[in-house]
RNA sequence: GGCGGCAUAGCCAAGUGGCUAAGGCGGAGGUCUGCAAAACCUCUAUUCCCCAGUUCGAAUCUGGGUGCCGCCUCCA
């Protein structure tokens, strides 16, 4: 099998093939930290903390690269209102970005340059950029001339002259379409020191230069919303390869969905977001990644209040059945019993169906939803074996079990962070020992008919995490 | 106006030429059960927005229409 990726730029699946060896380098574009993070932030950032699990796990070694884009008209905006350095906005909200993300469950990248820290390498690349006569310098400001880019476009499938219609006819640029590399700078804003004079970069060059400089020339993945399209990624393209020479400059483009409230896109600019610590503060993160994930990337993502309560019930079956699956393997240590081959096929086969159908998905352009599925039909599975097949298991059936635990814990839980691990000391002997006796006195109980003191054992237990449950297979614990 | 995308059950959502149109939620019935909880089983789209066409065969391809979304200004 063989991944295979829907590119943006051809608008096909395309087969995955490395730049280099088993290496990916992949660029996702950041945040602008001016206000806090959002929904329609943390979705890119879980999708490719998604993917890139996915890739290590199929051997491939990755380097993640997500910027923050710390200087910005809206980031200096909100410094003037609140009349605090831009810096300390910009540090701000890059904190709580990380701190949410974090909460979220997504690995931290392996580098999250800022543009203010890049600002000799953009000075370079404009500077080459003028020199190879792909922009010039008008008053102090620097523009790419997009005339000199044939491929403009190409990305996006715009041609420029209708490109033209939209674009304010600008001050001193020569084309409607071409934009800025570097902005001079206005009284009040933070600038640099630069051969054209004092300013600020453009919007897109930070993240060329950023991009080339941690991954090189020609990286394999370049990730963002849908709307990052046109411009930015087309104006990337455009500066980037002129400057290196070398195309593409992205082998692989991957776009994302965006998130929806009542049909319009989640963004600042509408108001109409909510935040992700809003999201925690009432939901586990493995939940918020779950329903995240319960789409195709590339589809847009509808989400309202009530939202995670209807995606609530499924998240938790499928949760359950996996700590139900580890209690009764660690509640399991003789394995001197016997259980009848058919339901041990039949549990093999789900293994074996599960494993290549979560594969399969993720290989076919990180089809998450279908992923899922995958552990859906485990998870119906081994609840189904838990309930007929009768304790004390064999050693072959004990095997088995394993193997679905580990499926469940390394599918669900390392690669979509989807499913929770149980509790707290779910190994531990001693918690063992010790519900297995209070389990034996509630037995004793129950059998004496004595059902005030098995419900006060019961409801004792829920209040300090664990649900016991009276099966035809013997009583069940498990952590909620 | 230009460009791109989407339309599958009550809801969410896979499927992009051919087995019975995945999976989840919700709903109905059933099994288990002291109760509870959990779980399991059965049913819940003769049909994929509409109309033409291509094909032995289309949800899937082509053309037209309708509706919605995104981008063209900042945006994940």
């Amino acid at each position: 099998m063989a991944l295979k990726i829907y590119n943006t730029m051809t608008r096909r699946k395309e087969e995955f093939t490395p730049r280099e060896d088993n290496k990916v380098g992949i660029y996702v574009c950041g945040v602008t930290p001016y206000s806090d993070t959002h929904l329609g932030h943390a979705l890119p950032s879980v999708l490719w903390d998604v993917f890139r699990r996915f890739l290590r796990y199929r051997g491939y070694d990755v380097t993640l690269v997500q910027n923050f884009t710390d200087i910005d008209d809206k980031i200096i905006a909100r410094a003037n209102k609140e009349g605090v350095p831009a810096q300390a906005i910009a540090r701000r909200y890059a904190q709580d970005y990380l701190e949410s993300m974090d909460a979220l469950g997504v690995e931290r990248a392996d580098h999250y340059p800022l543009v203010s820290e890049h600002i000799p390498h953009i000075i370079d690349m404009v500077q080459t950029l003028i020199d190879k006569g792909f922009a010039y310098v008008e008053g102090g400001d620097v523009y790419f001339s997009v005339e000199k880019f044939p491929s403009y476009g190409r990305l996006s499938r715009q041609r420029l002259e209708d490109l033209v219609e939209g674009e304010s006819a600008g001050e001193g640029k020569r084309h409607p379409v071409d934009f800025a590399l570097w902005k001079a700078a206005k009284p009040g804003e933070p600038s640099w020191d630069s051969p054209w004079g004092p300013g600020r970069p453009g919007w897109h060059i930070e993240c060329s230069a950023m991009s080339l400089h941690y991954l090189g020339n020609c990286f394999d993945f370049h990730g963002g919303g849908v709307d990052l399209i046109f411009p930015h990624h087309e104006n990337e393209i455009a500066q980037s390869e002129a400057y290196t020479g070398e195309e593409p400059f992205v082998r692989y483009w991957l776009h994302n969905g965006l998130i929806k409230i009542k049909d319009a896109k989640m963004s600042k600019s509408l108001g109409n977001f909510v935040t992700v610590k809003e999201l925690l503060a009432e939901h586990p993160p493995e939940l918020i990644r779950f329903f995240l994930l319960s789409a195709h990337y590339r589809s847009p993502l509808e989400y309202h209040e009530d939202k995670l309560a209807e995606v609530r019930r499924g998240w938790e079956r499928l949760n359950s059945a996996y700590k139900t699956l580890t209690a009764a393997i660690a509640q399991e240590r003789e394995a001197d019993g016997e259980v009848p081959s058919p339901m041990k096929e039949s549990l093999q086969g789900a293994l074996k169906d599960c494993r290549e159908g979560f594969i399969g998905a993720m290989e076919d352009d990180f089809n998450t939803a279908l992923a899922i599925a995958a552990l859906f039909d485990l998870a119906r599975e081994t609840n189904t074996f838990l309930a007929e097949a009768q304790p004390p298991y064999d050693a072959e059936a004990l095997e088995l079990l394993r193997e679905a635990a580990e499926l469940f814990r390394v599918f669900g839980g390392e690669i979509l962070g989807i499913v929770q691990e149980p509790g707290p000391a779910g190994d531990d002997k001693l918690v063992q020992e010790l519900l297995d006796l209070v389990i034996e006195l509630r037995s004793q109980a129950r059998a004496r008919r004595d059902f005030a003191t098995a419900d006060a054992i019961r409801d004792r237990l829920r209040e300090m995490g664990i649900a016991l449950e009276d099966t035809s297979g013997g009583v069940r614990w498990r952590w909620l």
